[in-house]
RNA sequence: GGCCCCAUCGUCUAACGGUCAGGACGCGAGGUUUUCAACCUCGAAAUCGGAGUUCGAUUCUCCGUGGGGUCACCA
């Protein structure tokens, strides 16, 4: 038997368990993917044991570059560690497929001495043809006796260059049962199965190879994948057991899916977790919405870094296929901002305006007005990426006059010129207030006292003063930001807005 | 179609045979309020259908229905 178990440890679901993330780079991980990146490592943690990650490069064709980059990214941006990988190593490396080739030649190379592999010639025309016919038959669509050559030829042939693939010899008869964690035994008939590619004919494993050659030979525990794997379950099986190696656990996540049915795709708004992080979503709320979807734990909905740490069990999760709510993680991640402490706020917002602001603002922007318009927009915006539309005015010279049909509402529709006059007394009053005086609750006062004098309420003489500020209906606290922008230029501003409006 | 998996409010989930079937998002009503949010209170909203087993089924069994996955030299 090729490279057996460098430990002989008995560990077991939970008990220092070894879970693995095996990615391919063909492009970057959605929510999905990295959904089970996310459980493997928190149930390996919880339990004090390893996550690994391993790279599965073995189709050529659908390598992307930077890919794996990206994945590691993607992981560190959501605070999960790994112990082993690619790029720190471990005692079990390589964590590159590519780079284990004489590892998996070696174990086909013992199913072929076994006589529990052949080399397979038949070219895709040929194959495709098998299985037309066999499905013209209505029998099973697998190949399964697609070319009879002797192992003496076919080791003949291979020797002599001709490219083949190696196949493995699934059993006619009987039944394979394998076991999930989640689901119990499920058993197939091995009739119902085919001779599956181990080997592909540019000399890289399939998967199926892979899977089982390196779990074992990384001491992997649990292994946590998708259902969608669950039919290639009894191939991993019977492969484990042809090699006379211990088969590991299994727990098959259900799929995630989206609003309107189906698997959840970009079409549907399913986002790479580096899109999600760029648009604005925290990394907690990633991690917390991740575990809210299709695991739970009691009547809990928050659940921070650390909760997960310590509770999240993969024989927990839920076997129905849960919808994408993106509705929810909206709302979770609005949650999130608002439970962030002041300054980390602020300099977050800072790195997200520097990027937003019209480039004619200048960079770097001021600490100090960060940080006093931070807590009047921290419990206003969902995203991070909202910020900007609402807090823009700040950095503006000259703002333009909304048109009347937004500016005059309710009170004011048709009724410009008296709106014009009173926002000329608001300016001329407001002038008045010394340098000293002008604070938040100064002006509030004043303009409280003017509406009052004018028969105004209240809120119909700030909608005028607001828009006339801010340029929008919708704003931070009006006081307040008229403090941040200053007299000058809050004065300025109703002066232009009054005359646009006579 | 074959094989396999799954099934509680619209959505995410809790209830390991006995609960008025709980919580969260969203939705509705009210409160608070300078806009918008946030916040507070209240409300509507579910065990897919049918047989069993049991004193008693959301929970166990079977059938049906519905949804999903998979049938590659992709993972």
């Amino acid at each position: 038997m090729p490279a057996g178990n460098p430990n002989e440890s008995k560990r077991t679901r939970t008990d220092r368990p070894r879970l693995r993330y095996a990615p391919s780079p063909t492009g970057d991980p959605h929510v999905g993917n990295i959904r089970q990146a996310v459980w493997s490592w928190l149930h390996a943690k919880r339990y004090g044991g390893d996550f690994i990650v391993r790279l599965e490069d073995t189709d050529q064709s659908r390598a992307q570059e930077g890919a794996d980059k990206r994945i590691l990214d993607s992981l560190r941006w959501l605070g999960v560690e790994w112990d082993e990988g690619p790029d720190i190593g471990g005692k079990y490396g390589p964590y590159i497929q590519s780079q284990r080739l004489d590892l998996y030649h070696d174990h086909i190379a013992t199913l072929l001495k076994n006589n529990a592999a052949r080399r397979c010639f038949c070219s895709p025309d040929r194959l495709t043809e098998i299985r037309e016919e066999q499905q013209a038959n209505k029998l099973p669509p697998g190949i399964r006796d697609c070319c009879d050559i002797s192992p003496e030829d076919a080791n003949t042939r291979a020797a002599a260059g001709e490219p083949h693939v190696v196949r493995f010899k699934t059993p006619r008869e009987g039944t394979t049962v394998a076991t999930d964690l989640l689901r119990g035994d499920i058993s197939f008939e091995n009739s119902t199965l085919d001779d599956f590619v181990l080997l592909k004919s540019d000399g890289f494993p399939t998967y199926h190879l892979a899977h089982v050659v390196d779990d074992h030979a990384m001491d992997i525990t649990l292994v946590t994948r998708g259902e969608e794997w669950i039919s290639s379950l009894p191939r991993h099986a019977l492969l484990f057991d042809a090699f006379g190696y211990d088969r590991p656990e299994y727990a098959h996540a259900s799929v995630i899916r989206a609003p309107g049915g189906g698997k959840l795709s970009k079409r549907d708004g399913a986002k790479s977790v580096l899109e999600y992080a760029e648009e604005g979503y925290l990394p907690e709320t990633l991690l917390n919405f991740l575990c809210l979807t299709g695991w739970g734990h009691g009547d809990q909905t928050l659940f921070s870094r650390d909760d997960l740490l310590s509770l999240f069990d993969m024989g927990d999760i839920t076997l129905a296929s849960a919808t994408f709510d993106h509705e929810k993680l909206a709302w979770l991640n609005g949650t999130y901002i608002r439970a962030l402490e002041e300054d980390i706020f602020a300099s977050s917002l800072r790195r997200r305006l520097e990027l937003d602001l019209p480039v004619d603002v200048p960079r770097p922007l001021d600490d100090a007005l960060i940080e006093s318009i931070a807590p009047l927009i921290q419990e206003r915006i969902t995203l991070m990426t909202d910020a900007v539309s609402l807090v823009d005015f700040f950095w503006q010279s000259q703002i333009d006059t909304p048109p009347p049909e937004d500016f005059l509402t309710k009170k004011w529709r048709d009724r410009g010129r008296e709106a014009s006059a009173t926002l000329a007394q608001v300016s001329a009053r407001l002038n008045d207030l010394t340098d000293a005086s002008w604070t938040t609750p100064e002006i509030e006062q004043l303009l409280r006292n003017l509406a009052e004098e004018l028969g105004l309420k209240a809120g119909e003489l700030l909608s005028l003063v607001r828009t006339a500020v801010t340029g929008k209906r919708i704003s931070p606290p009006l006081f307040e930001s008229m403090e941040i922008v200053g007299k000058g230029l809050v004065v300025e501003r109703i002066i232009a807005a009054s005359s646009a409006l006579s």
